[in-house]
DNA sequence: AGCTAATATATGACAAGTCATGTATTCTGC
DNA sequence: GCAGAATACATGACTTGTCATATATTAGCT
């Protein structure tokens, strides 16, 4: 049927359709949700923002860390830890001390503030995983980190070699 | 092993491994990842911005639409378009005009020089999709759209539903 | 020691997304 | 036909993320 003589509800629900499978289109907004969701659930917990938490959770993990750290483990950028961490020590959540060893680095702790924040925060989050592990057989859920893998390592190829093959059709 | 005793490289190494499988701390660097790598396609192919680029594939495939429609269709809130849309009339990609039969309306056509510009970006953006097909099989890709789904759903529900198991524990 | 390279952090500029709120228009029920 | 509800859009304020670039410190080589 040509496209003209389609309604528009009809148009854009074919378009809606076809969106539906197509992955990159999906990220979006499945992150979108994931992050409305961590937000709803921190504000109920304390009012921590997720990356308050993120380091919180970190720290609390981990122990003592520099920014680099705190950076490759939660995959972002070290300019994300590098704004957010002073506001958070001006809250008290954590110290931050240059390293004694190597000056370029920081120390970043738990304060007892930060400690308290992260107690109260982490059973909420903890229901949060508990009730994706309703959602999902840990079977899907080991799955699906495996396309979350797969899915970086193609996020993550040079562009020459995606668009190697009749690139010049 | 108590955590004092653990080097702290290994503390990392563990803290990184756990989040390997969280598939909530997977979300945003898979998006991150994907939306740098549109991004870069897009700078090749004529230096469209990720937003002008769906803006423009929605309507060469659907016509036009209203901001409403795009918004639902990219799953995005309208005010991202609202914001975006000006700035691309300025640029001539597309037209916007108060719909005739609903005055709140605007209409959104696709210009002659949007054409083009999607016209000379689309064939790289099929390669990405293309490139996408040589890395997963039809039949993965249709479980991770899924499992999108799945976790767009699990996302979308009401606190209190994902709260109420033993939630005073 | 001293020069160069690498590393850790800070910061400016930006993109993409959210939510809340305000305004104009249309729809609905009486 | 009008009051109030609903809808469509505009806009301000904010969060999360990127990249590029500058600066300070350490590491390595001679």
């Amino acid at each position: 049927m040509p496209k003209s003589t389609q309604t528009k509800a009809e148009r854009i629900r074919a378009r809606r359709t076809r969106e539906a499978v197509n992955i990159f289109s999906r990220m979006p907004s499945a992150y979108a949700a994931s992050r409305s969701q961590a937000t709803k659930f921190l504000q109920r917990a304390g009012g921590l923002s997720v990356v308050e938490w993120r380091v919180l959770w970190d720290l609390s993990e981990a122990g003592p860390l520099s920014i680099r750290d705190l950076a490759s483990i939660q995959r972002v950028d070290h300019s994300q830890l590098s704004r957010a961490l002073p506001a958070m020590w001006r809250k008290g959540l954590v110290n931050m001390e240059r390293d004694e060893v190597d000056g370029r680095q920081m120390s970043i702790t738990l304060t007892e503030v930060g400690r308290q924040a992260y107690e109260k925060a982490a059973p909420i989050m903890k229901q949060r995983r508990d009730a994706l592990r309703r959602a999902f057989t840990p079977e899907e859920l080991k799955q699906l980190a495996g396309y979350f893998d797969r899915l970086d390592a193609f996020f993550c190829q040079p562009l020459s070699e995606l668009l190697n093959e009749d690139s010049q059709a």
